[in-house]
DNA sequence: GAAAATGGTTACAAAAGTATAACTATTTAG
DNA sequence: CTAAATAGTTATACTTTTGTAACCATTTTC
C-alpha cells in the first residue's frame, strides 16, 4: 500500500512538471502582449484576491518573493491605482496593502485577455474533454493551494507566522 | 449544452491561471537553488526528452522563444555534455540537437532534486488525495500538452510546419 | 550564375526577477 | 531609557529573459 502511494506520488509529480511549462507558455506570453502589468504584479494581484489585505511581509511569504521585490511590485499596482496601501494604527511600522474595487475589475479583465488563445483552442475540444479539463484543473488547483500557498516558504527574516 | 460548456471552459481557465504560479513557485524556485542550471536551458531539455532530436528552429517554435536565446540555452546544455549538435548531411545550414544519455540521466536527477520538497508535502497528504491528484494531473497535462505544444506558436519567421 | 530565401549565430539593449546590504522608523525587551 | 528586534524602503548588482538588427553560410529560385 504504502508503496502504491509512492508510484502515485511520483506520477504527479512528473504531472506537473510538464504542465508548469506549458502554462508559463500559454500565459506569461501573452500576459507582456496584452497588458503593461509585470507577472510578478499580477502574483500579488492574485494573493489579494484571496486575502483582501495583507502586509508587505506576509505577501512576501506567500509569494516567496524578497521584501524589496515586493515593493517595487507595490508601487507599479499603486500607480494603477489596483492596490492601496494603509498604515496599520496599532504599529505604525506596517504597511497593510489592499486590493481596491479597480483592481478587482481590472484584475478579472486581465485574466479574461491573457485566457482569450486558450479559451478558443479549448472551445475546439470535445465536450467531455472540457468537462474533464474543468474537473480535473479543480482538483490540481485544491490540493496545490492546499499545500503550497498556505505553507508560507519564509525567505524573510522571521516572516512566516500561522494565520 | 452550449452553455454548459462555456462554463466548463471558464472554470478551466480560472483553475490553471490559479495553478500557474504555484508551479512556478514551488520549481523554479529550486531550481535556482539546486542545480546550475536555468529555467531556460530546463525547458530545452524537456522538449528535447519528448523528442530526442530537433533542430534550432523547432526548438523555438515548440518553446515559443526567439531564435537567439535558443542558441545560448543550447550553448549551456552543450557546456553541461546534455545535448549535442548534429550537422545535417543533406542541409547543411540545419543544425540538430539532440539529448545524450548524460542529458538524460540528469534531467531526471534534477527533477528528482527540484521535486524533494513537494515530494515530501505530498506524502503527507491521505491516499485519495494522492490518488486524485495523480490522475487529474495527468488529465490536465495531457489536454494541455494537446492543445499547447503541438501547436507550436510563430514567433521567429516562418519556423511553424507541420510534422 | 546572380538574387532571394532560409537556418543559425553574434552583438546588443531593454525589461524582469533575484538577492543583499544599508538605512529609517517604530516597537519591544531588559 | 537604552539596546535589540521588526517592518519596510532605498540602493545596488547580477542573472535571466526577451527582442531586434546585422551578419554568415547554405540552399533555392529564377
Amino acid at each position: 500500500m504504502k508503496e502504491k502511494n509512492k508510484i502515485s506520488i511520483d506520477s504527479a509529480i512528473e504531472n506537473l512538471i510538464s504542465i508548469q511549462p506549458l502554462l508559463s507558455k500559454t500565459f506569461t506570453r501573452s500576459l507582456r502582449a496584452k497588458t503593461n502589468l509585470n507577472p510578478g504584479s499580477l502574483y500579488v494581484l492574485g494573493v489579494l484576491v484571496r486575502h483582501e489585505t495583507l502586509s508587505m511581509s506576509e505577501i512576501g511569504c506567500k509569494l516567496s518573493m524578497p521584501k524589496p521585490h515586493i515593493t517595487s511590485l507595490v508601487d507599479k499596482l499603486i500607480v494603477e491605482e489596483m492596490v492601496e496601501r494603509l498604515y496599520d494604527p496599532n504599529d505604525r511600522r506596517i504597511v497593510n496593502v489592499r486590493i481596491t474595487e479597480k483592481g478587482l475589475t481590472d484584475f478579472n479583465a486581465i485574466k479574461f485577455e491573457i485566457s482569450q488563445e486558450l479559451r478558443h483552442d479549448l472551445e475546439l475540444l470535445a465536450k467531455d474533454e472540457i468537462e474533464i479539463l474543468s474537473l480535473a484543473s479543480k482538483h490540481v488547483k485544491d490540493i496545490l493551494l492546499k499545500i503550497i500557498v498556505e505553507k508560507s516558504t519564509c525567505i524573510n527574516s522571521n516572516c512566516c507566522k500561522e494565520e
